[in-house]
DNA sequence: CCGGAACTGAACCGGTCGGTTTATAGTCCT
DNA sequence: AGGACTATAAACCGACCGGTTCAGTTCCGG
């Protein structure tokens, strides 16, 4: 026994860990208080305190976790066999899906507002959220291009090109607050409309 | 005189402006404290309070007038004469100077990170900014199409998405932390890229 | 069932912040 | 000159926060 101690001391443990990712996802890093943090975990402030020597310690680790897996989670699986305006609509829908889920939201508001805090963070993001999608696309591009069906020479670009289509109008309208929902039908024009510009320029 | 009283009382009422602008945009909203704006507008903490009944509202001012301002310069001289690929180059690369600026980068952080404290500030800024961004170029858009230079159905679409397309791969690096500034070369193959993505589509 | 480690809850400390008050001094108008 | 208005510096208040301490309790393995 006893592989990986070193850090974890006791039994509450990943409650503290809980506690604090669902009060930073929600309030952020200066707007959570390390009270409200114990008390949402059940638990004590001192033994809170005998797990992490400080708050930012504790939210650094809260956001690796997640980090880590986001990571695991964004391995979208596509069937690299499917033609490209098939493909690119599904992995368009399923990037929106996600960009616009709450937490997704909530994520990309912590890595803007802590940036300075926390310079880390967003990098920690970046890498293991749109450069993996980034990789996936790219990926299957390449595979396309090899049977023939898109021509790219700058293949990042091109992947890079296509997820920034995706949030036309619709991701402006997110972050800025002028809407915070969208229907199926307002989704559907922003896939559509970046399957067949990005077909347009780089269809076979 | 005296035409619009009511707010200001007396000869310091800029000067108090002014400081909390420079506070409140290096250090944010939490970030910023009444003593610092104080000490920044060479003013005293009672003379800034009998102007402003509190730190929400002389935020609120500031942050108005700031996008007042900048709905003042955001309207960008386009020439409606000249074919797409040249104003479109033109209008993309003045897009990305203003998205990288240190300014563009203060203010989209703040309207992120107080979203919640302030809802309408996004708004405000989503109004005054990027709203008209996108009427200039459907505006251009329509006199070209007029002209029989390109074909578009849906026109609002068609700016939002060369306006996204001007954001590929620079603009996740640049919030995320990944890099700070990018060479001309960086940014000429970025637009480069639009026009000619944007061309493909939307060229006559 | 016992002993020690883990945990608790609440008090406490030092510090910061938003906002108020006070006592003093400058400034302008007639 | 005198009085109303404005400004100042500094003390002050109450609230909150991060972090520590401690006496007392629960829990668990041997």
């Amino acid at each position: 026994m006893s592989a990986e101690t070193l850090v974890r001391k006791g039994r509450k443990f990943d409650q503290v860990l809980d506690g604090a990712r669902e009060v930073f996802l929600r309030d952020g890093f200066e707007g959570a208080s390390v009270d409200e943090i114990a008390r949402q975990a059940g638990v004590s402030k001192a033994t809170l305190y005998s797990y992490f020597p400080d708050k930012r310690l504790l939210f650094s680790e809260v956001a690796a976790a997640q980090c880590r897996q986001q990571a695991a989670d964004a391995v979208l699986m596509i069937d690299m066999s499917r033609p490209p305006k098939e493909v690119l609509a599904q992995a368009g829908t399923k990037f929106l899906g996600f960009i616009y889920s709450e937490f997704g939201q909530r994520i990309f508001k912590i890595c803007v507002a802590e940036s300075d805090r926390f310079p880390e963070l967003g990098r920690q993001f970046y890498q293991s959220g749109p450069m993996i999608m980034r990789r996936v696309m790219t990926d299957y591009l390449s595979a396309a291009r090899d049977r023939g069906e898109v021509v790219i020479d700058d293949m990042d670009l091109a992947a890079d090109q296509f997820a920034e289509l995706c949030k036309a109008d619709l991701w402006p309208k997110l972050v800025f607050g002028e809407k915070s929902s969208f229907s199926e039908a307002e989704i559907k024009r922003v896939v559509d409309g970046a399957v067949e510009t990005f077909m347009a320029r780089y269809g076979a």
